[in-house]
DNA sequence: ATCTTCTAGATAGCATCACTATGTCACCGT
DNA sequence: ACGGTGACATAGTGATGCTATCTAGAAGAT
């Protein structure tokens, strides 16, 4: 949730920016904090920019001066989800010790945010349809990807698992993610569909164990 | 409530009632075909209901007539392409012998068919955000998970694999395989991508093989 | 400090869209 | 054969995404 900074804070990896710099970056996140509530609630389709506009105390103009279009703005909030999504599965799996672990670990993260309606309908429902399959998996895979991989690759490397392919795998495995991440979404009970998802996804990693034999 | 029940009998298996109804019956299956065209190519949201009107001959008022609603269209729509998907994987499926055949060979032709545009735009893009992600996991599950959970009980009653939660690994292999079909489409060589593919799923359901030991 | 330039943001308008209200004519049962 | 019902056409409405144009004020050079 906490997003909105009214403080005149100097942002995190910020360069020495202006006075009216800082206040362009500001309204910008507005907007951008303000898509992320209304399409988290809503939905892409049932949200305007009226509404975005209003919501962040600007006028559609504004908006249209930082962002080229409607779904310019859900690009962004989706980056700025993938981004926190990404921050948590790291975190989670910081704490885990052998490379098994950090996958099921970071698989779980995943999970867990995805039970935030917010996360469901902007990662999972409207993603696809509104930025196109292609950008959406690039994007999807720019953040996550190439973690997933060098996890099964260290994974190989000590001998645990023996995945031939760990590209390929890696991206069944998104595949299965976002599917589970669907069904979570839509099920009546998702703590209990995130647990039976989570065994399963262990089981499914499992396979790929190296056994004495 | 009922969704698409407009006309007092639309059943199943209907029998040729009189001329007008054949009629009927016509105008309606040629606004779901020309929905059909327009939406995998163009997609949902790039497709007016002038233009699906005007595709099948018919004015917008005729359209409305038929369903109440632009999503209304598109529902019968992805209902009759899920239904050609299950025909497709149940031929390809009828000529294996044993369960694991079946699988691999429903797999094969689930992966084709998702090669298709039409395909990817209308059950993999489009579908969750235009149907809401309760009914496209509803009608999903209706048409394709059945036959999948029956093949894994099947190879689990054989003895030939041992999967614990048969219906969570259909729905996640699912998911392997929808972003399967997006790898090779967009893969500058398919037939490698798609052997990639082929051996890293076979691993996967092989790691739920019973293994002696 | 003054002038120029450039841009963040406002205002108003356009084109399009999904959907509705109403009309009309053909068919069908009685 | 006739009245009623349903299939479809026509015209219109409000909302929406987006664009063209304008203004105020800050930044940089002189």
């Amino acid at each position: 949730m906490g997003m909105t900074e009214s403080a005149p804070g100097p942002a995190p990896a910020d360069p020495p920016a202006s006075l009216r710099a800082e206040q362009v970056a500001q309204t910008r996140a507005a907007l951008v904090a303000a898509g992320r509530r209304l399409f988290g609630s809503r939905g892409f389709a049932a949200t305007s920019v009226e509404d975005i506009a209003r919501e962040a105390r600007v006028t559609t103009g504004a908006l249209y001066h930082h962002f080229p279009t409607k779904a310019a703005v859900f690009e962004s909030v989706f980056e700025q989800v993938h981004a926190d999504l990404m921050e948590a599965s790291l975190q989670a799996a910081g704490q885990a010790a052998d490379a098994i672990g950090l996958l099921t670990a970071g698989f779980g993260a995943f999970l867990d945010a995805v039970l935030e309606p917010e996360v469901q309908r902007i990662v999972i429902t409207d993603a696809p349809a509104v930025l196109g399959l292609a950008r959406f998996t690039e994007l999807d895979e720019r953040y996550a990807f190439a973690a997933t991989v060098a996890a099964l690759e260290a994974a190989n490397a000590a001998g645990v698992l023996a995945v031939a392919d760990p590209q390929t795998l890696a991206r069944l495995l998104f595949g299965a993610l976002t599917r589970a991440g669907l069904l979570i979404a839509s099920s009546a009970e998702p703590t209990a569909t995130r647990d039976a998802v989570a065994a399963t996804l262990r089981a499914m990693i499992s396979g790929f164990a190296v056994r004495p034999g």
